[in-house]
DNA sequence: GTAAAGATCCACT
DNA sequence: GTGGATCTTTACT
């Protein structure tokens, strides 16, 4: 079955809170088309970023850059920064306009064209798990880099969210990831995961 | 122009 | 568990 097969989700979907979204992208189908090829995976682990209030966020206190313009965009659309000099991050944006939320997609797990992500990803390891479970990895596994940043996941053709058939699982929530630096939000349970996935990123 | 730090990953001890 | 790789973005001089 190819991508396009599957039901696209409602730019309504994206205009929710950031701590909605995540919760509610968990389950969900994440697609990327390049090349006529065609990946699927399915959104395992995310966390939730608000930019006005969170000091987690690039965008906390409402601070625009060049970077954080991206996540001022209407929900929907990808923001993709380089983190560490040499991973890419991969979030949704969020909420309405001028509101700098998005959801980071921490983990996800493969369901088509794992050929194509073992190829992108070069490992000595054997272990199917490590191809995707964490953001920098995801992010090379399907081939996502700065060029796809501020592109639309609504109506785009390259990256997009779907509809999948098994969509109830079970959410847990809790801390976020390496975020040390954020003080008082350092601790807010704004991750969110399908509870014992093999894939999560720990 | 310069400097410091980072929403990470991997290999190694 | 620890440390190195590696470079953009940001803030400040």
């Amino acid at each position: 079955m190819q991508g396009r097969d599957y039901m696209r989700l409602e730019q309504e979907f994206f205009l929710q809170d950031a701590l909605t979204l995540a919760k509610e992208l968990i389950g969900k189908g994440l697609v990327r088309e390049m090349d006529g090829r065609t990946i699927i995976t399915r959104i395992v682990e995310t966390e939730a970023y608000i930019g006005p209030e969170d000091k987690g966020c690039h965008a906390y206190n409402n601070k625009r850059t060049k970077r954080t313009e991206t996540m001022f965009l209407e929900g929907g659309h990808a923001y993709i920064y380089l983190i560490y000099g040499m991973y890419y991050c991969l979030n949704v944006v969020a909420a309405k306009k001028d509101k700098p939320e998005a959801v980071l997609i921490r983990a996800v797990e493969p369901l088509e064209g794992l050929e194509y992500i073992q190829e992108n990803r070069k490992i000595k390891s054997n272990k199917l798990e490590d191809l995707t479970n964490g953001p920098g990895k995801l992010c090379q596994a399907l081939g996502v880099d700065k060029s796809l940043n501020g592109s639309n996941m609504i109506l785009g053709t390259q990256l997009y969210v779907v509809e999948l058939e098994q969509s109830k699982v079970e959410v847990c929530s809790g801390p976020r990831i390496n975020i040390d630096y954020a003080q008082e939000y350092k601790d807010v349970p704004w991750r969110f995961y399908i509870k014992g996935h093999p894939f999560l990123s720990r």
